[in-house]
DNA sequence: TGGAATAATAAGGTCAACCATAACATTTTT
DNA sequence: AAAAATGTTATGGTTGACCTTATTATTCCA
């Protein structure tokens, strides 16, 4: 089984997928979003993706990684996730652009380059983001998590991960103290798919409900 | 002056070309060789470039970087080779390895990252192979050394860098013990282009005249 | 159950970077 | 001064990854 080299292209569909969708099905348009690309754009490469037996498509019903195009999107994601903790930690690189440049190395590393980060690093398990790295044979545990946007009235809870990938969302999260570690309290829900209203760090904060998806937390007693 | 995003391959040619040429035009022909594409494409890919004022073809001379063209590729020769001092230092990357690892993260590499990258790792002044880093402006003092193609029957000389690219090439370098620091003496220059044979960390050497024009020496007196 | 919304396809383009083959121009060598 | 070698241009292809503008199919919902 030779490892041919995917494209660039080829390894953000694979993951895009694998952030986005968990086990289930993805829809073509979420990809797109994601992507920025049309869906037009988000049809053709899914075949191509279907004829190299990287996911598998029902129509109307979504896309969905195959074994290999996990495993595939899961390397994808240790080299990320590997890359954000160096440019962190040891370059000393501003919180909110981390993602957008390891985004760029993931693509450029080769399986040498990444188990020696991985050892120099110290095998870290989590990213500075909060997401779990996954092994070097591809296993990786999800969160035990739910997204901030489940959140109740009153609730309170702790921030596991931040799943946003653009660099001004991660901005205007830091800004607003919503980061690994913190516990945030829910102080209104607005109606009509409206804002969540969050105390986090002394202050209220107000958060869409889009943006709030990409929040993963731990729900506290209490 | 935006810092319009350049592609991986204009970088290589414009990288292959500081190598190759310091000053002088270089002939399309070598340009192939060194990118293992057809002259064809080179062509074709000179014209691209000098639509952008990166190079100037003088048609039957050669080509030859502008002074825009030549800025990009001192940038590109400063990421290369900060990665290559990495990699080796910090990754214990097998030294003939970590050129064409280099080769790839240098195309994706911000210049937040790189600057760094070069204050995590102290500013180095030479990479693995021996070559000079260019600084974060571009300037760059190119190494006072001559190919040891051109020795002659008996001198003694220093290696002080390795501009070889192939791993394969790099890998045979180091099992002769022609690296950065040795001293050689050439003990035999086989006529009609034949191979040098040198005296090298306590062995008889033989070594072609093309990959000899690939290592740097400095000439020992006496 | 019939629209509306959503998803998929079809058709026709673009662009960068490669390829081969052939014709032509210039330089170098004999 | 020819001939040979080298370099350039012209033509015509390919591939991946995008795009737009229809058209058609399915699902969802009132
Ligand atoms: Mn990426
Ligand atoms: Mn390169
Ligand atoms: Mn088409
Ligand atoms: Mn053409």
């Amino acid at each position: 089984m030779t490892v041919m080299h995917l494209s660039e292209s080829t390894e953000m569909y694979l993951k895009a997928m694998a952030e986005l969708g968990g086990q289930d099905a993805i829809a073509a348009a979420r990809l797109a979003e994601r992507l920025n690309v049309t869906p037009v754009s988000v049809n053709e490469m899914v075949r191509r993706l279907g004829e190299q037996g990287l996911v598998s498509h029902i129509p109307y019903k979504g896309v969905r990684l195959t074994k290999k195009g996990r495993e595939v999107a899961c390397n994808v994601l240790r080299r990320q996730r590997l890359w954000e903790c160096f440019l962190y930690d040891h370059l000393k690189i501003e919180w909110s652009q981390v993602y957008e440049f390891a985004c760029s190395l993931e693509h450029a590393t080769a399986p040498e380059v990444t188990e020696a980060l991985a050892g120099f690093l110290g095998n870290p398990q989590t990213c500075p983001r909060g997401n779990p790295i996954p092994a070097a044979d591809g296993s990786f545990k999800p969160l035990d998590a739910m997204p901030l946007s489940e959140a109740k009235l009153g609730e309170m809870a702790q921030v596991l991960a931040v799943n946003a990938t653009a660099t001004d969302v991660l901005k205007y999260l830091q800004e607003k103290n919503i980061l690994p570690g913190r516990v945030v309290t829910v102080i209104e829900v607005a109606p009509m798919q409206g804002p969540l209203t969050l105390h986090v760090g002394g202050k209220d904060v107000a958060l869409g409900l889009s943006m709030a998806e990409f929040v993963l937390v731990k729900k506290i007693d209490k």
